[in-house]
This record gives C-alpha cells, sequence and structure tokens, in this order.
DNA sequence: TTGTAAGCGTTATCAC
DNA sequence: GTGATAACGCTTACAA
C-alpha cells in the first residue's frame, strides 16, 4: 500500500477489460442532446446505472444513420458490455433493412434494449411508454372539456410513435362519434419552430379547431406562442396540449398541460432491464409504463 | 477482405488502445444534466470531438465532490485521452485544497480544461465567458429602462461564479449612483423553486425593486411564475432578467431576457484547447468569450 | 503464502 | 514485402 502511494499507482482499466471481457460501460444511443426529454431519460439510467456499478457512453446521434452506424461500430469495438438505443432508425417507419440486420448482427453479441422503439421484423427487448394511450387520455381531456373541434399538430409520418398517436387521436374521435377531418391535421417535424409555422396555418383557417393536441412539447410551445402573439387567449380562445411533459411544460405561462412519458423512470427501467441481460437472466421482451396525464393550465 | 467478413472479425480498440496508449476518449465531468445550459455546451463539445475523432465520455457529478471523485478516478483508469471539467469543485470558494490537489495530480498526466471555474493556486487551462461582463451589461441595461431599484435573485455565496456575478451587480449600480441595499440582494440555490420562493419574500416587501436579475433562467422563470401568479404583470410591473440564454428562456411568455454564454461556443473551445494540448501544442491559458445580453419581452 | 507464467487482442520491431 | 516475436498492463491458474 505504502509502494502504490509512492509511485501513484495508476491501475489501468483497460487492461483489465481486457482479460475480464467485461467493460462495464453501456452505449446509449440518443437523436438529440437540446430536447430535454433525452437528457432526462439518460438521468435516470445514470442514476441506476451508477448503482448497478455500470458507466454510460452517451451517444448524440443527431437523428442520423451514418453517425448511428459509426456510434454503433465504435462502441462494439469499445467492447461495451450493453446497449440502449433510442431514436434514430428504431422509431422509423420504412428503415432500410440493413440498418436493422446491423442492430440484429450486434445483438448477437450484446445484449440490447430499445426505448419507445422497435426493430421490425426481430424480436427485442423493449421499453416504452403506452404512447397510444396517453394520447388517447389526452383527446379524451379535451372532449370531456367541451371540445369538438380537435387539432392534431407536428410530427412526422415517417416516424412510428407519430402514427401511433396518430391513430389514437383518430379512434377517439371515433369512439366519441367526432369526426376525423384531413384538414385539421398538420405535420412537420418536433421543434418549437414547426409548431410556430403549423400555429400560423392553424389561424388562417375559417373553421379552426377549438383544441390542439401537439406531438410534443416543443410543438406545443411553439404553436402557444403563435397563438399568444395573434391574441389568442389560452385554453379560452384555443386550448393546446403537448407531451412528454418536459420541464419546459411547467415552466410556461400559461403551464402547458401534458403527457408524462416517465422519462426518468424508462431510462432506469432500461437500464435495469439490461443489467439482467448482462447476467443472463430471463426478462420480460416488453415492458410498458404506464403514461400520466398532468392536467395544467392550457387546457381548462 | 473475405475471411474478416466471413468470421465477422471485430477489432478490440481495447487491445489497440493498451498498446497505442491512446483511448481516443475524453472525460467530460458536469454538475447536472436537468439544466439544459450543460447539454448545450456539450452538445458543442460533442461536435468539435467529432470532427476531431474523439468521443466523450459524459459524467453526470450531481455536484456531489464525493461523484465527482469517484468519476475522476474511474476516467484516469480508463485512460481518458483528456478531461473537460465543469461545476462542483472549480465552481466552489473554500474548495478544500484536497479536492484541488487531486486534479492537480491528474493534470499532471492527463491534460485538462476547465469551462468557467478555476483551481485556486494552480495555473489551468481555462475557458469562460466573461459574466462579470454579462451582468453588467443586463444591470446597465436595466438601468437605461429607467430602473433604479434592481435586485438580485438566487445562486449561493459559495459558488464562484455567484461572487463574480454579484460583484458586478454592486459595482455597476455604484458606478450609476445606485445605492446597494442588502434586502434586495436574496440567494438560494440555482432552481426554478427557488426562484419562486425568493419571490414570495420579495412580494411582502413593501419597498421592493423594479426590476429583478436572477442568477440563471431557471430562478428567473420561478421569479416570474410567482409574480404572475400574484397578478402582477411583466415588464410593466416588475420586470425579471435571466442568465445563460438556455431554451427556456425563449419559450417562455412573456420571453425572458437573458445573457448568452456562448454554450455551444464554449464546449466548442474547451474541446479544440483540450485536442491542442493533447497534440503537445502551446496554447493559450485562459480564453474567454464575449457574453451576449438577448433583450426580450420581460424587460422591456 | 508467495511467485511465476500464460494469455487477453492489438501494434511495432526486427529479421528474413 | 512477409512473418515471427515482444510488449502493452492486467488477471488467473498453478507451482513452489
Amino acid at each position: 500500500m505504502a509502494i502504490i502511494e509512492k509511485h501513484k499507482f495508476q491501475p489501468n482499466a483497460l487492461a483489465r477489460s481486457l482479460v475480464n471481457k467485461k467493460t462495464g460501460m453501456i452505449g446509449v444511443l440518443f437523436p438529440d442532446s437540446s430536447n430535454m426529454f433525452f437528457p432526462e431519460v439518460f438521468g435516470g439510467a445514470e442514476r441506476a446505472a451508477q448503482k448497478l456499478g455500470y458507466t454510460l457512453f452517451l451517444c448524440n446521434t443527431f437523428s442520423d444513420y451514418n453517425r448511428e452506424s459509426e456510434y454503433l461500430n465504435l462502441l462494439c469495438e469499445r467492447q461495451v458490455d450493453g446497449l440502449i438505443l433510442m431514436g434514430g432508425r428504431i422509431n422509423s417507419r420504412h428503415c432500410p433493412p440493413s440498418l436493422v440486420q446491423e442492430v440484429v448482427d450486434i445483438q448477437r453479441k450484446i445484449p440490447i434494449v430499445l426505448i419507445n422503439g422497435t426493430l421490425p421484423g426481430h424480436p427485442c427487448h423493449r421499453v416504452k411508454t403506452d404512447e397510444y394511450l396517453g394520447t388517447k387520455l389526452i383527446v379524451q381531456h379535451l372532449i370531456d372539456r367541451g371540445h369538438r373541434q380537435i387539432g392534431f399538430l407536428g410530427g412526422s409520418e415517417v416516424t412510428t410513435t407519430t402514427v401511433e398517436k396518430l391513430q389514437a387521436y383518430r379512434r377517439t374521435l371515433e369512439a366519441n362519434q367526432l369526426s376525423y377531418r384531413n384538414e385539421w391535421v398538420r405535420m412537420g417535424s418536433f421543434s418549437m419552430s414547426c409548431g410556430r409555422q403549423l400555429m400560423e396555418a392553424f389561424l388562417t383557417m375559417s373553421n379552426r379547431p377549438t383544441a390542439i393536441l401537439c406531438i410534443n412539447d416543443y410543438v406545443a410551445i411553439g404553436a402557444m406562442k403563435t397563438a399568444i402573439s395573434r391574441g389568442l387567449r389560452i385554453p379560452e380562445d384555443i386550448a393546446i396540449a403537448g407531451f412528454d411533459d418536459t420541464q419546459l411544460s411547467s415552466a410556461m405561462n400559461p403551464e402547458l398541460t401534458s403527457v408524462s412519458q416517465q422519462s426518468e423512470q424508462l431510462g432506469m427501467q432500461a437500464m435495469l432491464i439490461l443489467s439482467k441481460l448482462i447476467q443472463k437472466e430471463k426478462v420480460t421482451k416488453l415492458t410498458v409504463l404506464a403514461p400520466n396525464l398532468i392536467i395544467r393550465q392550457s387546457t381548462q
């Protein structure tokens, strides 16, 4: 011990990992650190990881398939013990089979958990919140508040989660004998500026919705800002709801009704399941978390 | 090549790094992923890292000295090529010398860049925004808008950045022949809930400030929310300004005047300097970025 | 208890 | 150019 101290001996984890064949590292792919939803998820994952003795390797893919592939390769070379995947290809409808195959090949050697996504045609360990139910809850809430004209704003039709929400929206309307109208559904992206633009378009309509469900909090806030700048009161003149319940929704004024995906739980669960997979324990393939409707000022 | 493909040969970066004595990994310590400022900084750092062929190892210390030490140790064991440090001990007045020494010892072996912090008594490569100037700009702006009673909300006196801002606040008041009043300065923490609480206290004062400078956007938003819930109009009844110009400030309603620290630039510069240090190039010890006053609705 | 040797998957060196 | 070999720093198994 004295001699360790004296020579300031520094253990080398690389050499140790080379022998042990485990690194204690978990690779985490996510699409965008500027969307608070993701930092929240890996906040939860990190907490769980610390308890389990793992350490996270976060990789911002910027939703770019190439970067995803690069990182995937990098993480394999670095011998991570497991992978958590979010966004990008696992949320893509029409995902090129080669990209799916890439993940499938890796999965043969390294345990993988997907958050809010799938690998079409291949069974996979997944953690997700029930976004269908979440959407249903919020549409029903709007209907219960007396709204009959409900719009849907943002997202992209090439994204599986958007399609799932859209379906829930449509079916919930129908279940309430309300008509689904194409012109009340506007897609684009997931950003605040998208929310602004799409809302502009809505406001020029003669017969516009009285309530709007947005694909996420960012789009909702963009929509709110446009509405407010046009002199509309929220929720009196138009009700607006978001999704994800990021910290933005409670920060806003008026505060934004949103559906919590339990982002931290999502990360924790994924990490928990991954650690079991690494220990070769049997784990349920699919873990579904219940969404949580958080009603705030923007809809009542 | 055929045989590589056939056997699905997977190169092992650990073994390679063991020989090369470089891993291409940069350790990044930061205090809190739920404060958007930090994801913004490492967004910039990541972009730079990708260009330079490095990859980031992000470590959320939750501002806990012990966790900092653990991660520091972990990153050394893992043989990272360099370190970027934010928050925690490098922002602490009265930082225990042993914690400083720990970093100094590491610095002998691994290049380190500090963002917005110092290692008291030890020269160090640092990147920072001029928070003194940033504060001055915003106080001057409030004064120019006609305010004579300006308060200071949030932060903590054990944090170097808070002290720096407080000093700038005080001196700018004095330079304008305005009196500094103790009861107009309230400290606490850096959270939205802190902003709410401190604002409550302000509002009970008979002679309260007409404008408030907050330590960051989160505190500012908390303060705004309390003010609004008390029926005050912003900025007519009370002007409020934040700091950091996170995405929250432009999302708010009314939009929040704030000082941009150029968070992405901060991360990019740190990464750039670090890579030069790793290549043993000479680099200037201190890089100061100019803050940017972003005037929005909350102060005019 | 202490010590020695083999091996992890690379890279680099030095003969050939 | 090709091919064998040592070395990187650690762990583990086995021998002394």
